[in-house]
DNA sequence: CGTAATTTGTGAACGCATTCACAAGCGCGT
DNA sequence: ACGCGCTTGTGAATGCGTTCACAAATTACG
């Protein structure tokens, strides 16, 4: 679906890179990681930390694959794209794992996060513990709307969305999370992008259009419902297909 | 990524189902609506709505495809599944589609969500305006925090989680949001599991184990993140492979 | 009525992701 | 030292999802 099927961008931009000759060669490397493993590394260095630090020094593909909920297959060869850390007969060493996955990941520094919207999910998020305790850390809070500019929110200050431009630079963003109604959303990601901001997590449920060069993800909450409505609907009609005959036009 | 890559079960328990003779017969039927679809359909929905609020009635599957970030064929395919709603030559008339769509999410009547854990995240989940309008009440909220149990949200009585059976029982829950700590996280599967809830939405960053007839999709807030540190890092560095050689330890 | 202009629906090709299945490597016991 | 049991890493097979490309269907218009 994963996946979470979702906005991504990436490696877009790759054009078919036709040589004269009609040979291709892999220019910009051997793609090193997949994006669905990429999607899940992020799980196993979770696993991976809690077993740390009940103080499990070893693990193997099969314990960690149950742990967090795939196939040991799979999970050898996501670990076999970020390199061989794996000692056959034996097993994985946990901390070192830890170690290389927080790497891959970038996580060696705590990312500097940009919140923009302020409102009821807004707040929730600017204080979830999460997100401090896996490697990000929220810099700055921004909202356009007066009555909420110049509150404090876990030891921040919100500030106008007019200086935006100016925190992304003070505050070397990396990340900007969007959580403003889908009605400003855009003019946001395009304010982030033209001031340099190159990856996106929009709550906004609004698809954003930007420049390749800037990753976005997006999390729709109603949508997971919907997603979920639909096999719960599926599982109360065994195999009516065509019930859906007489409906009228009222939404 | 996507697919945003998600814990999912679905048609899991789904057998070889080998035959004497070697045929196999796709006995539950054409397995009408691929997954990857349906994580689309409510992005169509959403798009569709808000062109129908605005008037306009008939949409071309290029027009609609740009307004959900996708590529048309990928759209026409999507919407081939349900049946064939689209005129040749002409295009899709919106009202019927939302109409359809609406009715493949099984989104006919409101459907019931109970929402446990009402803390940081929970409070706004109960607040987010996006249920609502979308098609889903949120009917009853829980939490374990005897502090929050009695209070009033958004119209609602915070109820005791011992009460989750009888609530799941009496207000016919459909759905569960799963908002609360990730210790807890398991115990409340598995009693709402027990209580007969077979649609999960998990927003407590563990993994969940349910049995096969109960769905779950899971939003891991900070996994989103890093997924985007990853690509960060990799913008950061054209072509490094072997940078991370000399790191220490030190977690 | 016939022809041109559109746009859907879909078979086929393609590519990526997952799973299978096993050879290669490692540690332990004897 | 040697063989046995265990576990990784990976080539091959399979399956699923996306994209291509075009025939079929429909409207517009002369």
């Amino acid at each position: 679906m994963t996946g979470q099927p979702h906005g991504r961008k990436h490696l877009a931009a790759r054009r078919p890179a036709v040589g004269l000759t009609g040979m291709d060669l892999p220019v910009v490397g051997p793609k090193a990681v997949p994006d669905a493993t990429v999607a899940r590394l992020a799980t196993y260095l979770r696993v991976l930390s809690v077993m740390d630090d009940v103080g499990v020094d070893t693990v193997s593909s099969d314990e960690l694959a149950a742990a967090a909920g795939v196939n040991s297959a799979m999970l050898r060869k996501d670990l076999s794209h970020l390199g061989s850390y794996g000692v056959r007969g034996v097993g994985y060493a946990v901390r070192t794992l830890v170690d290389h996955l927080a790497s891959t990941l970038g996580l060696g520094v705590h990312r500097a996060v940009a919140l923009i919207g302020v409102g009821n999910l807004g707040q929730a998020l600017a204080g979830y513990a999460g997100f401090g305790s896996r490697g990000f850390r929220i810099a700055a809070l921004l909202d356009a709307d007066p009555n909420r500019v110049g509150t404090m929110l876990r030891g921040l200050t919100v500030r106008d969305i007019s200086e935006l431009e100016a925190v992304v630079e003070s505050e070397q963003i990396s990340i900007a999370v969007i959580a403003t109604p889908a009605s400003a959303a855009q003019e946001v990601a395009d304010r982030l992008a033209a001031a340099g901001v190159t990856a996106i997590l929009n709550f906004a449920p609004t698809v954003l259009a930007v420049p390749d060069t800037v990753d976005v993800r997006k999390v729709d909450l109603a949508a997971e419902l919907q997603i979920l409505s639909f096999h719960e609907q599926r599982k109360a009609r065994p195999a009516a297909a065509e019930v859906r005959a007489a409906e009228g036009g009222a939404r």
